[in-house]
DNA sequence: TTGCATCCTGACCGTATGGTCAGCTTTCAG
DNA sequence: CTGAAAGCTGACCATACGGTCAGGATGCAA
């Protein structure tokens, strides 16, 4: 019973390999934070000698890095949501599915980013100041405009997205106070369908974009 | 010119340098996290040679859950402003009031609390399991009563739980964004009004109980 | 088959960190 | 005034961590 011993390309090694790192790294940074992450424990994690580790990645920051910039991309992709839609109710509905759908399969990353942007965004701090930064403006537009042509209450499109923001990233980064809240077992399909809804139901209407 | 020497009296002494290792400890350890922090800085901001720090907490650890439980005593404080109230509006507003207050005087508190829970609340879970849990309970069945008495829409009250400490918690957790994308400027008093009432505003209409 | 680039890793190193301790100074009750 | 308790600290220690490196193993193009 050798364990299937296929001869890798060399593609593929490198690919699967930097694959692991990533997701053994992101879990350990989310559980532990940068400071408290150990490249050894990532190595455990990942399956390979330390050493390995820094071949694939030079420096922990470099790692950590790689880490960031990945979910950073997830989230910026949940963005698109808002675009495509006509109004409020179309744009924040999907906007909201979207978020919690990544808090829910990508929770250790969600922590990493909120880690990184808690402490100062070291990492982040470029992206935030461009791309982070015209994603806003451009989405306080639309939302705007929304209110302009009375789909919507005249709300602070700022302070909403934060709203939106903060709601849903909060089933990830406090997932664990929510699972102790909710006798100690994790939300099942049915309790984040209801969140989302919830969600949605409140803000939509406490926005006044709720069908009447 | 000596600085005025005053002979402290030692209960003074003790009180005080306990005070300014906490605060020095809430900060740093805000800033890093619990791996990324050093006895060494905590021990430079206090003004203290690190050995003393350890005269007062024996371990790293003691230090970090004496500036968790200092939080998380704030954070419950605040819970009070449910129960005195006799309806939705006054009662939500009031939370909402006294958590972003919670959030603007104390982020460094805030954010120590969040990462705390972020990896798994390894000092909190006793009180989590004990005293929020409890705290949590009473307030949904608050909620709860406020809808049988038709005061507000059935929505689900823990969800609207969470919803309220991910809104308000998030100008302190995310404060760092929201800096940057408000021009690299903290928020002025004004904007700080502004997100209250903001979030007031959706909330309530929200959960319908706007006054008419 | 050969040669080489890539991949891999055990052993090692310098440093930083949490923590200790012996011995000093200061407060203060009696 | 005096002695003991409380407060203080420079110097020290063991450990753990990020990172290095020499040299071996492996795939792959020619």
């Amino acid at each position: 019973m050798t364990e299937s011993t296929r001869p890798m390309r060399r593609q593929d090694i490198r690919r699967e390999n930097e694959k692991a790192i990533l997701l053994a790294a992101e879990k350990v940074f989310a559980e532990a934070g940068f400071g408290g992450a150990t490249m050894q424990l990532i190595a455990d994690l990942a399956g390979l000698p330390k050493a390995n580790l820094h071949y694939y990645f030079a420096t922990k920051e470099e790692l950590y890095r790689s880490v960031v910039q990945n979910i950073f991309e997830i989230w910026l992709q949940a963005a698109n949501c808002f675009d495509a839609a006509r109004g409020p109710i179309d744009g924040i509905s999907a906007y909201i599915d979207a978020k919690m759908e990544i808090s829910r399969r990508h929770p250790d990353g969600s922590k990493v980013w909120a880690s990184e942007v808690m402490h100062g965004a070291p990492v982040l701090q470029d992206y935030m100041e461009s791309i982070l930064r015209e994603w806003t403006d451009g989405r306080v537009e639309i939302i705007r405009r929304w209110i302009e042509e009375g789909k919507m209450d005249p709300v602070d499109p700022r302070h909403l997205l934060y709203m939106l923001w903060a709601t849903t990233q909060h089933y990830a980064d406090f997932g664990h106070q929510i699972e102790t809240l909710n006798g100690g077992k994790p939300l099942s399909d049915r309790q984040w369908r209801e969140a989302k809804e919830n969600i949605k139901r409140v803000i939509l209407t406490g926005i006044g974009a709720q069908p009447a």
